[in-house]
DNA sequence: TACTCAGAAA
DNA sequence: ACGCATTCTGAGTA
């Protein structure tokens, strides 16, 4: 990840901004969209000598249905617009949710903004669907806005004025979040505020009567609390901010009117606070174990309390001697992020959202330079916990004694007072025995209190490994880092009360447009299941059905072509297949070398570094291994033959690694993302579900069902009707031994191949033609699956349905409305 | 001492 | 509901 700024690293690239498109009424205009993406499309591939691309459908076109969505059957015309609705660039309907004009003059700084009060919904190019929600608020307070900030700022941006039940919201919410805090002193907490009364009143709840711990400082202070001065917030510097360097974007700003920068300058989130006296503060201790009880009936009273730390007037903890090196300066996203964290002058605790590639590592490391305390890292592997410390090393002034590692075969402790200790989430929260090392190691982090906490990859960790996690390490800010907030089992919210409010989250076409992450085309490919396999798949049940459609021969041959097509085009190739028997079978058959979950290290690292370096190894294949933590920059194109189901965070992780392809920068550079699908199977379903992440941060995916050139091409694999049934029949016998099947059932099984062999051989003929022209020449196949046999699959059905349903947020509100949410929450949900 | 392996967890 | 991948530990082996 390069951070060093080039010239044409923040120069708005005109060639790779999507066109913009006029005022929200045309968007609803299909067929003009359509044909400008097919031709954006093709035309992006450098198609060969007689080899196009066919794209035939848009089902995927989420910029109508989301704005249709968000409408629904509710009129809202009668609307009052404001005179000067033109100017203004954003609607907010009673519900919360508040709808962009993304071409506006002011767009991005609106998005700057609603991206701080709101939750983002969906972000296609052109309208941006955003969610007010308590949490939400909750996130915007937490970062210091305030409630008439919020208020004004909405209202001048609104092109109709802001309903009366939005202001009572953002009121309710907002007046009293953020005005208690937990603060960690001396390895003891503290519930403080700077308004007495407040503390009073949760002091009168007895589960925080009962936490409270009294001391000797109680004795002598009035009303029973201690009062103290709030810490002073000015001249904090984050490392790696260049402040005299212009922001390349600013030019842009800076044309814009007078009353633009009026409109924000509420906003401001360096807003000085200069003139405001350190108030008094006061609070009262509670005990460690009662921690979380604590925050629980503070959310449930309305007074989530925040966690800050005011690490510069830290003196009981040693400091850390470190900072950025010289050379490391930082990007504009990374150092707003970082903004949020640090606005107040302390360290805010919350989530950081950043796409993969885009740097997160060194935001991480950055806020580490900053608080320059003792820090611990928190990751998912023992890989990633070696590639922070190089991290480390490489952006940072730190010696490499300073970092002490802890997993199963390193177990080191810093020297000297402060340093930096990296190790797994694993690791922390076991709870059963221990070596003795680690024993020795666990007594040490326990006995220290920490500065910082750094924890990577936040949602892929369950909430129970967390609170563990969080009761054993005494830490004083925590900084969650993460791609995807999204997880199909709707944990999420967990991570909001445990380590607290989102602070920022990135755009991924905007950052892609910057040129900081690559382009990506997005393509779903379409490949007919033979007969033979399509019979077999409607007889089977679900498990072995899956095993067919991944090895369906035209989709085998569809990857064969898909890769020499790209290896043709200098491309480096990763093959995706969550499916080992697959993986073995397609990295067998088409010569490449693949890794899976059994591949030793050495032999993991061999072929890595032969695809890195070696222009032979162009292609590889992985198995669910590859969806975290290996780093291949060189990689540009990725295909994906089968995949977990509907989970969108994996899809959104595999893009995420070809985001960082070195060569991302080149002129019109473009990088690959294909699903392969096999037609009119579950599959179909699976894939629409599994898109809605990318499509929600704007991504389209053509849907491609001809793969033109591919039947001029020679020697595929599986061409012939021998080859095909042979290979049905390994998968037919695959299925016996994985499913592990008794001996009735291996008979049923041979009876049915038996049974296959006979129809296919009588029929042999025409199924090679079918197949031949199915993939390649179209009608065939396309006629096949509007008859009979679609209905019959399921499949196909379903995922069109899918595409008419509401986009995730609005899954997970109606899943809220049925409680087991904090009380605060509850109450919004149930006014409706 | 350095391995490999199974078993448990999540 | 299940399969896959991961991690750590402790025991067995050379």
């Amino acid at each position: 990840m390069g951070t060093k700024r080039g010239p044409s690293d923040d120069g708005e690239k005109s060639n790779r901004r999507r066109r913009e498109q006029g005022p929200m009424h045309d968007v609803d205009i299909p067929e003009m969209e359509d044909d400008d993406m097919n031709e954006d499309f093709s035309s992006m591939l450098n198609v060969p000598k007689n080899a196009t691309m066919d794209v035939v459908s848009q089902s995927h076109n989420f910029q109508r249905d989301s704005v249709s969505k968000i409408f629904g059957n509710h009129d809202y015309t009668w609307l009052p617009l404001k005179q000067d609705h033109e100017s203004r660039p954003l609607w907010i309907t009673e519900d919360g949710h508040i709808i962009l004009e993304g071409f506006s003059p002011i767009a991005e700084k609106a998005i700057d903004f609603l991206i701080t009060i709101a939750e983002p919904v969906s972000r296609p190019s052109h309208i941006h669907e955003y969610r007010l929600t308590p949490y939400s608020l909750y996130a915007a307070v937490s970062v210091g806005l305030e409630t008439e900030d919020i208020i004004e700022v909405l209202s001048r941006l609104s092109k109709v004025p802001v309903p009366e039940s939005i202001l009572g919201l953002i009121r309710d919410c907002t007046l009293s979040y953020g005005k208690v805090k937990l603060v960690l002193k001396h390895n003891r907490y503290f519930v403080e505020s700077s308004h007495p009364e407040m503390l009073q009143k949760l002091l009168r709840d007895q589960v925080i009567r009962e936490a409270r711990v009294v001391g000797e400082d109680d004795a002598n202070s009035a009303g029973g609390l201690i009062t103290g001065k709030a810490p002073n917030a000015k001249d904090l510097t984050i490392p790696g901010i260049k402040k005299d360097v212009p922001d390349p974007n600013k030019p842009a700003a800076a044309a814009g009117t007078q009353s633009e920068e009026e409109i924000f300058a509420v906003v401001g989130l360096d807003k000085d606070d200069d003139d405001i006296e350190p108030d008094d503060v006061h609070s009262f201790e509670i005990g460690s174990s009662s921690v979380e009880i604590v925050k629980k009936r503070c959310n449930e009273l309305d007074y989530p309390m925040l966690e800050e730390y005011d690490f510069r007037n830290d003196t009981r903890n040693p400091n850390l001697e470190m900072d950025l090196k010289p050379i490391t300066v930082i990007r504009p996203y990374q150092e707003k992020s970082l903004s949020k964290m640090f606005g107040n002058g302390r360290a805010r605790s919350g989530i950081i959202v950043l796409p993969c590639g885009a740097g997160k590592t060194l935001v991480g490391i950055t806020a580490a330079c900053t608080v320059k305390k003792n820090t611990l890292v928190l990751c998912t592997s023992s890989v990633s916990v070696l590639q922070w410390k190089q991290q480390f090393l490489l952006w940072s002034n730190i010696k490499p004694h300073q970092i002490a590692l802890f997993t199963a075969d390193q177990k080191e402790k810093f020297l000297g007072a402060s340093g930096i200790v990296i190790s797994t989430y694993s690791m922390v929260a076991n709870t059963r025995n221990r070596s003795h090392d680690a024993e020795k190691m666990m007594k040490f982090l326990r006995s220290q209190e920490w500065g910082f906490l750094l924890l990577d990859e936040v949602h892929v960790v369950p909430a129970n490994m967390f609170r563990k996690v969080l009761t054993t390490i005494a830490a004083h800010a925590k900084l969650g880092l993460t791609a995807t907030l999204v997880r199909e089992d709707e944990k999420i919210d967990d991570l909001n009360f445990l380590i607290g409010p989102k602070l920022y989250e990135a755009n991924w076409m905007d950052l892609a447009s910057r040129g900081h992450i690559a382009n990506v085309q997005c393509a779903e490919v379409w490949c007919p299941m033979t007969p033979a396999f399509y019979r077999e798949y409607l007889r089977e049940n679900s498990r072995k059905r899956a095993l067919l459609y991944v090895m369906n021969p035209n989709k085998f041959q569809a990857c064969q072509y898909l890769i020499r097509y790209h290896e043709e085009r200098g491309d480096k190739i990763i093959v995706f297949s969550d499916n080992v028997f697959a993986l073995v079978a397609y990295a067998r058959k088409l010569e490449k070398p693949f890794i899976y979950g059994e591949t030793s290290q050495q032999e993991r690292v061999r072929i890595l570094q032969n695809f890195q370096h070696n222009p032979q190894i162009n292609t590889i294949f992985l198995s669910k291994v590859g969806d975290t933590s290996i780093d291949l920059p060189e990689a540009t194109c990725l295909i994906q033959v089968s995949s977990h189901y509907g989970s969108r965070r994996q899809e959104a992780q595999r893009l995420g690694r070809i985001l960082r392809a070195k060569r991302r920068n080149d002129e019109g550079f473009n990088a690959f993302f294909y699903s392969l699908v096999s037609k009119d199977t579950q599959e179909m379903y699976y894939s629409t579900k599994r898109q809605q992440f990318l499509i929600d941060q704007g991504y389209a995916f053509k849907v491609i069902t001809n793969l033109d050139g591919m039947d001029q091409e020679q020697d595929l694999v599986y061409s012939t009707p021998a080859e095909q049934l042979s290979l049905l029949q390994t998968v037919l016998l695959a299925q016996e031994s994985a499913a592990d099947m008794n001996a009735d059932v291996e008979h049923d099984d041979y009876d049915l191949t038996g049974n296959t062999v006979r129809r296919t051989g009588a029929g042999g003929g025409s199924i090679l033609s079918h197949v031949g022209s199915s993939v390649a020449g179209g009608s065939n196949g396309a006629k096949r699956s509007v008859g009979g046999l679609k209905s019959l699959s399921g499949g196909d059905q379903m995922a069109y349905i899918e595409y008419n349903k509401p986009v995730n947020m609005k899954d997970k509100d109606k899943n809220k409305d049925k409680g087991e949410h904090h009380a605060l929450f509850k109450k919004y949900y149930n006014k409706k």
